[in-house]
Parts: C-alpha cells; structure tokens; sequence
DNA sequence: GGCGATTAAATGCATCTGCATGAAATAGTC
DNA sequence: GACTATTTCATGCAGATGCATTTAATCGCC
C-alpha cells in the first residue's frame, strides 16, 4: 500500500518545494523593499475589486483565497484598519456581513499591480518562453488537487497568488 | 523597463503558487495526522544523518536548508529539546558548535520517510509519468534562481523539501 | 413555532516567525 | 599585540498563525 515514489517524482516534488519557495521570496522581497504590503492584502484587494459592486462576504472571500476561516477574519481587520476595506452590515443575512473594498483600495491594487506584474516577468516571463510557460501550466495543473480553478482568467490586470 | 508579463506567464505563476502551496498542505496535514514533526524537521535530520559522522555546524544546516539563521538555531533548540539532536562543543571554534545527530533522530528520520515517501508518491508520482516529472523538474529548473542545487541527488533514502 | 444542527464570524491562547540586536570568538591589519 | 571588522550563534520583542472555542443567526424538521 505504501509505494515509493520515483525518483523521477521524487526530484519534481524538491524542485516545486525549492523553486516556489525562491521565486516567492524574490517576488515578495521586492514588494516589500516597493513599500507594498504582503501579497495576501493584494489578493484580497484584487478578489475584493473584481466583485460586483466591489463587495463580498468574508466566506467568499475565503473560498476564493483558499485561506482558513480565521485567516480571512484578520485579513479583513487589517484592510479595514488601513482604510482600504470597509464591513458592511448584510441585511439579509445578520450574522454575516460584507466587505467593501475603498477607492484607497482600489488604488493601491493598481498600485500594486505594477511591482507585482514586474516581478513576475522578471522571475517567470523573462526566465520562460510563452509555450514552455503553458507546459509548465499544464504539468502543474495535473499536480491540482482537484482544486479546479477557473482557468486561465487570471491575468489581464491582476494574479491572484496563493 | 517595466514590461508585463505575458499572459502565459502570469498563468504560470498562479498555478506554480496554488499547486505548490495545496501540495505541501496536503503532504504537511498527512505527516502530522501520522503524529510526526513538520517537514523542516525532517530536512534537518536528513541533513544531519547525511553528514560524514553524524554532525555538521548550524552554518552548514542552515546553507543546506536555505533558512534564516536564527531559524535554524531555534529549529536545533527544538530537535535538542526532543533528544534527536545534541550540541557538541567545537573545539577548533569556540564562537561554534557541532550539532550532532542521535539514534532516536536517525530512527525518526527513517519512519518519517516511510510517511513523506507515501505522501509525495500520492500527491506528486501517482499524478504524472516519470518523463513528466523529467519535464517538470527541466522547467522548473529554469525558475531556479541559480539556487544551482546539485542535480538530482535526492532519492534514494529521504528527499530535502523547502 | 420550537429546538437541535449548522453556518458565519471573532477571539484567547500558545506557538512560530521576522527583525534587530547582543555576546563571544576569530580574522585581518598595522 | 592592539584594534577593528567579521563571523557564529542566541534572544527579546512585536507581529503573524494555527487551533479550539464562543457568540450569534439561520436552517431543517417535526
């Protein structure tokens, strides 16, 4: 029941860990040194942004991040605290709410957007050409518990990390 | 000089973030179900069981691993604490110190590999053929910022994470 | 309508992390 | 040898995270 893994399999498995971990990093540091906040706060502005009328409940808002319950809780208090999100009372539901991302929001997820976009092109795009980066894409995905995203909507103004 | 990323690119990047990061979570939640330590542990151990005789500085540890400095001496604290590990005084270096694996950590290194090999074969091998994981591992590499790791030394009795 | 089960969100607590700094030893330089 | 710079490791502190629990509201069912 218990079989090893290929060695093969074995050198993916380190090579996701190790280069996911380093590009992270390389794409977070220079975020930071940018002045932004982390990159979760940009998922959220971003997932915040592209909702309907800029508002969504924190359990979406968890759905679509993939984060823990309490994760999102604290995230949201953070945004709020910073002025870049807004609860709203939900009268439809009272022990729910909805968060409303501001103009400040708005604006630092543009913001944002450009030292983002720039540091994937300069760890991803310039290190893979576009047909090498669908490869990529496409091992990945079969590696993706199942966690059938959408797909390739992303780009076009924002990636969602995480 | 801030050029965007290619869609293709950007695609990449999302799905290098999410695949790695549900990967990892659900390698991590299987070791731990299991009663074991986290995975850092374990690369510590292997490091350390890989050593000529058993002992290597923090320096070194910390180099192998790719993790902070002050990470690595609390990671010690904790392996020392557990009695898997021991300081040993360095008497060419008196600012530094051995850290030295012991036969309980040799012992849990191999169980925990039994657990993390069944793990990445069911996360990572089951999915993909051993000539994906060959292409994964050849695009990935690209990614590599020059962490120029040597090639595929892994396998073969535990595999360094992170 | 009443009531237990479920869902939404917040929070207390212990642990972990990052960052900056400190303490001790060695290396380099003159 | 004296003095500064560098290296090795530890740690105090603030902030972040995981986990379990709490509070409040809705749902399902009789």
């Amino acid at each position: 029941m218990k079989r090893k893994p290929s060695t093969e399999a074995t050198a993916a498995w380190i090579r996701l860990m190790r280069v996911q971990s380093r590009v992270l990093d390389a794409v977070e540091q220079e975020l930071k040194k940018a002045g932004f906040p982390p990159l979760a706060w940009y998922d959220a502005l971003l997932e915040l942004s592209r909702a309907p009328s800029g508002e969504m409940r924190p359990v979406e808002l968890e759905k679509q991040m993939l984060i823990p319950q309490y994760s999102t809780s604290r995230l949201i208090d953070r945004l709020v605290d910073e002025g870049l999100a807004a609860r709203r009372e939900c009268k439809i539901d009272k022990r729910g709410q909805f968060v409303e991302i501001t103009e400040a929001g708005r604006e630092l997820q543009k913001k944002m957007w450009n030292a983002y976009s720039a540091a994937i092109e300069k760890h991803v795009g310039s290190k893979l050409s576009d047909a090498d980066a669908v490869k990529l894409c496409g091992l990945l995905d079969r590696l993706g518990c199942s966690c059938g995203e959408a797909p390739v909507l992303a780009a076009r103004d924002g990636a969602p990390a995480r």
